[in-house]
RNA sequence: CAUAUGGUC
């Protein structure tokens, strides 16, 4: 059944299949409108997501857990609502809910895709105040959004002095890393970092030998593309 | 391994 809800991106189906449940007396659980307020936001109907998230706030439901205003905050955030993002982590505070390290990732996310990065950085504060420890989804975040405002350098003095040692870097944070120098022409500064995640034991993955790929067809660098991609298979990956 | 967050296309 819950596996229906996830297929069924289609909101109004998932609005119906709910009603019908109640009207024959099924009370929705948590994990019901959890998975519903989360197709609703990714069909950016977030108000009627909030809707649900108020009926369950007043009680005539099932209560709310973290997880319903994380899922309700990523929604704002991705339509760049973040006043209302930031209202509803504040209001889950007050309600004596603790918001995780996904809660915040989302809304960090969301400031840094509309390129807000000082208040990401506040916002990263303000967990750690609360004894959570940015993740590599933090990290990541931040990091596409200093290269995306062509904070290249801060991008890679946050990478070598905060990510690294954390020793809580994967993939996605030096791909990201890596896309913003390709996209500013840094080809070769790329490489090296590259090879420096490599001799730490790394593994980079299908999409950041893509976007290197990438990166040197744009630059007009044809050799090394060609590079990459043998390099790609000497680490045994098949380009995609 | 029942629900929420990050990278290329």
């Amino acid at each position: 059944f819950l596996y229906a809800l996830c297929t069924i991106n289609n909101p109004g189906e998932l609005l119906n299949f709910m009603l019908d449940m109640v009207q024959r007396g099924c009370p929705p659980d948590v994990l019901t409108l959890n998975t519903v307020i989360h197709g609703l936001c990714k069909a950016s109907r977030v108000d009627e997501a909030k809707k649900i998230l108020d009926d369950m706030k007043i009680g005539n439901v099932c209560t709310p857990d973290v997880i319903t205003f994380s899922t309700v905050i990523r929604g704002l955030s991705d339509l760049g609502w973040l006043d209302e993002a930031f209202d509803i982590l504040h209001e889950m505070q007050q309600r004596g809910y603790s918001p995780n390290v996904l809660t915040y990732n989302a809304i960090i996310h969301g400031l840094c895709k509309a390129q807000k990065i000082d208040k990401a950085f506040e916002v990263i504060d303000e967990m750690e105040c609360n004894g959570l420890r940015p993740d590599s989804v933090t990290y990541t975040a931040i990091i596409d959004g200093l290269c995306e405002t062509a904070q290249l350098q801060k991008a890679l003095s946050f990478w070598h002095g905060i990510v690294k040692p954390s020793r809580n870097h994967d993939d996605f944070i030096y791909t990201s890393l890596l896309r913003g120098m390709c996209k500013a022409g840094e080809f070769v500064e790329a490489r090296n970092i590259l090879d420096g995640v490599l001799k730490d034991g790394f593994a980079p993955g299908i999409v950041t030998y893509n976007v290197l790929i990438d990166g040197a067809c744009e630059l007009g660098l044809k050799m090394e593309a060609y590079d990459i991609l043998n390099q790609m298979r000497e680490n045994n990956l098949t380009p995609d």
